[in-house]
DNA sequence: CGATTGTTGATAATGATTACTAAAAATGTC
DNA sequence: GACATTTTTAGTAATCATTATCAACAATCG
């Protein structure tokens, strides 16, 4: 490839500095992450690879999203669900709707004051947090949506 | 039995609302759960109630430990780690060391005003928030402590 | 008691993830 | 570019956690 863009140039470059390779079906990978909001699973990454990339292997996108996730290029979130992946490093809340499951990105408030609480009250190191909001989204809530109870279509 | 204690009584009537039995098994998985805050894996709780219950099946610790979280009365945890489950349903917010893996309590903070700003925001409803933090804990700051790097023990 | 319903233990089946390995690709050196 | 070295890949087998199945058993109710 002659042409690449400066985002696949500082990848690699932060890759190479840990003797790792930014190879097609890794980029690509990542690319598939970050071109969702949806929190996608491993088994929807293969999917969507697979359709730029037809001989892909499962073993090399799960290998890769471990490693891209070490590399804290991209996180990896854990629900009853199951894993899920967010190309989304910046800070930010989630909320999961009880009613489709689905996940929505909440702007993480500037709040270096619940942090100190914490570590002041435990006496540890506060590096990270998050909070998860569940309940209903709005297309649930309204007429049409499905019941958190029921599943089903409300009228 | 001659003699139950308040608690299971009260459990009991809960379950029977449902058309579901207060079983020995079901009792003494309860019993499992809530004797720790270690949060522990389905694994840690089959192997604890086999001290009590020697003949006791995998499946059977599994299913009720589904069936009481679908009951409330003890709730499920995700993490990349694996399913937890922890007997405190009180609201709490947790703590996971990233050097030692252990999760701590962390009482929450009486704070609706974080679901009103997030529901005024999104227009979803909010039902329920919880924040996980993440750093290192007393025993992996101290010299001796585990790196969270290297995972061995520092001097 | 006898009928009914819920539960258990044992184990097979499933599904997600990881391990393994020979071949291929990327990189560095001349 | 040719070569040696290192990393990565595809394909597949193996592993691990969880769930399904089902015949035997236990609790409950009339």
């Amino acid at each position: 490839m002659i042409t690449k863009n400066v985002a696949a140039l500082a990848l690699d470059a932060t890759l190479h500095a840990r003797g790792l390779r930014l190879t097609r079906q890794r980029r690509i990978i990542l690319e598939v992450v970050r071109a969702t909001d949806a929190h996608p699973t491993a088994a929807l990454v293969y999917r969507r690879v697979r359709r730029r990339l037809p001989r892909v292997s499962l073993a090399t996108v799960y290998r890769n999203l471990r490693t891209l996730a070490a590399e804290g290029v991209l996180t990896e979130r854990a629900d009853p669900s199951g894993v899920r992946f967010d190309g989304n490093t910046a800070s930010h809340d989630h909320f999961t709707c009880v009613a489709c499951g689905r996940i929505y990105d909440v702007p993480a408030r500037a709040d270096r004051a619940v942090r100190a609480r914490v570590a002041s009250r435990t006496g540890f190191e506060v590096l990270n947090h998050r909070t998860e909001f569940y309940g209903r989204c709005g297309a649930c809530r309204r007429p049409g949506g499905r019941s958190p109870v029921t599943g089903q279509r409300r009228k």
